[in-house]
Order: C-alpha cells, then sequence, then structure tokens
DNA sequence: TTCTAAATTTAGAATAGTTCCAAGAATTTG
DNA sequence: CAAATTCTTGGAACTATTCTAAATTTAGAA
C-alpha cells in the first residue's frame, strides 16, 4: 500500500505537483479504477477514507492533474465530466444501452486531414456511441439502465 | 422567404414532425447559422420574430430534430451543448484560443477499429482542438476571448 | 363551424454538475 | 520560528438543462 502511494507521489512531483495526500488519493483511483469516473464517483470512493475530503478538492485536482497531462477528461455524454487516467490517445466507446464506457485504440495519422494542414492539432477526441456486444442481442437482459435517456 | 420556409416544413414532415412554427424556425435557423449555436443562442436570435417562444421550446424542437436525425449535438468543451445541422459523418476542430468551431471532412473505414468488430457503431464524434491558423501565429490579436479557461 | 382529443407551447420552478469564494489548515521558505 | 505561499474546505452561487402543470393550438369528426 505504501509503496503504490509512492509511485502517485512520484507522478506528480514530476509534473510539478504537489502531492498532498488528497491529490495523490484522486490520482491513485483514477490509475485503479478503470471505468472513467465522474467527480461525484471519485468523491463517493474516497472520501470514506478522508472524512474531511470536499467535493471542492476534487474538482480541484482534476482540474490540476488535466491541466499537467496525467488526466483527459471524457465527455461523451453532454452530462457530467467523466475523467481518464488514460493519457496516449485512445477512442472512447459508449453502449447507448447499457452506459458502459470502453477504451479503443485508435491510430489515425494526420495525413489523413489535410484540411487541418495549418492547425495545430494538440488533442483527439474520438466518441463513438451505439450497442455494446451484449447489448446488442437482446436474449437476456443485463442492462445497467444507466445509460437510458 | 416564404419559400425557404417551406423546404423546412417539409423536411420536418418527411420527419414526422408536424411543423410548427417554432420548429420550421429552429431547424431553419440551424441551417442558415453554420456557427453550431447553443440552445441559448438559437433562442436569442429567433425570439425577437416570435416574442412568446420559450426557451423551452428551442430545446423541446431540438431534441426531437436529433432524435429524428435533423441535427446533431456537439459537445466539445463540456460545457453547454451545441446543435449541428450537417447530419454526415464529419469532425470538429476547437480553437482552444477563439473557441472557433470548424467541421472537417473525415472518411475512417470501420476496418480501422478491429476491437470493436462486435460492437454495433451507431455515432461517431470526431472533436480535435488546438489552435486555428490564425491563433497559431500571434502576430496580431485576434481572439474573441470566447474560449479562454 | 363547432366540438373534442391530442399535440405543442409556455413560464417558471426544480435539478444537477460545476465553479466561486472566503476562511482555515498545511507546507515551504527565509 | 515567522512569514508567505499553497492547498483544502463548506457552502453559496451559477449555468445549462429538465420538469411540470397550465394554456394554446391543431387536426379531424360531427
Amino acid at each position: 500500500m505504501e509503496e503504490t502511494t509512492t509511485v502517485y507521489q512520484e507522478m506528480l512531483r514530476e509534473h510539478g505537483i504537489r502531492p498532498s495526500y488528497q491529490r495523490v488519493r484522486v490520482l491513485q483511483y483514477l490509475h485503479e479504477a478503470a471505468n472513467h469516473p465522474t467527480a461525484e464517483v471519485i468523491f463517493a470512493h474516497i472520501a470514506p477514507e478522508m472524512p474531511s475530503l470536499s467535493l471542492a478538492t476534487v474538482y480541484n485536482t482534476l482540474h490540476t492533474l488535466v491541466h499537467s497531462g496525467l488526466a483527459r477528461t471524457v465527455n461523451l455524454h453532454g452530462v457530467e465530466t467523466r475523467y481518464d487516467a488514460s493519457t496516449h490517445t485512445h477512442g472512447h466507446f459508449r453502449c447507448e444501452n447499457c452506459g458502459t464506457i470502453r477504451n479503443f485504440r485508435i491510430d489515425i495519422e494526420d495525413s489523413l486531414f489535410d484540411e487541418l494542414s495549418q492547425y495545430e492539432i494538440r488533442q483527439r477526441d474520438v466518441y463513438f456511441s451505439g450497442l455494446c456486444p451484449t447489448c446488442r442481442t437482446p436474449i437476456t437482459h443485463p442492462q445497467t439502465q444507466e445509460g437510458k435517456e
């Protein structure tokens, strides 16, 4: 436990961020829970260990992480912002039925976008949505409902 | 004027939507203003012609349009949702500096995403961001400020 | 045309996610 | 250790959107 924490402390230091307990725990949760959590979810999970934690701190920390490149935002649905510790370029697929979000590999060369040759592309967000394999064939109905509108 | 309106009435009818005055005007504005407006912006522009218009109606209409495939949402920034009358697949580039949004052509074959072979992809959203040609070379400073954080 | 039922619009209240703010706590610097 | 800076906290404030219930409009039948 101690050791793993140190990894995140290091990460933060390397990016010039003071590794406060709160920040370490947020970053750690973001890495261990690969489910693209919202700020609320992160708060709910780590708050028990640190009773004085404020939701504002979680937001502050997430902003700091995003600015430093230690995390990225995922805006798949128009509603709440989600966060992802995978900083390399990849796509996000969201199932319309169960709401699950899945990362997928994506290698698109810039040459494909000749229209943007004069632009400086700093970030690429690729969001697909539709049906995941489970929800595609509705034999059983394992829908988590979360993604209903 | 009369004639153009009829085009949108037809569009709505073809999609099984009753072409009320409000709906026609929203759809028309969405087509004529190619700047990915927000619901508020649409409201602000067409409200003068129809004093009783409610913002809720604009939202209702936009939902109807999106559900029927006559419009799409654009979620580039985590904040407000924008709307686009271009329904074919294309990318959106947002300048971090001036906030301008630009559509760009994009043809990516599904074969690129072998990981998603079992998935049913219904919608593709490709959002890039960075600097537009104007903001890239800061000789003059034509920043609209809108995109600052 | 008048009546009726269904669809649409409306205004304002309610909600949800996020940001702001001012005060207090912790940490670093001199 | 004192001072300055940085970070955290709780709650208020804000903003985009949705909800709700009432009013209006519409299409079609009588």
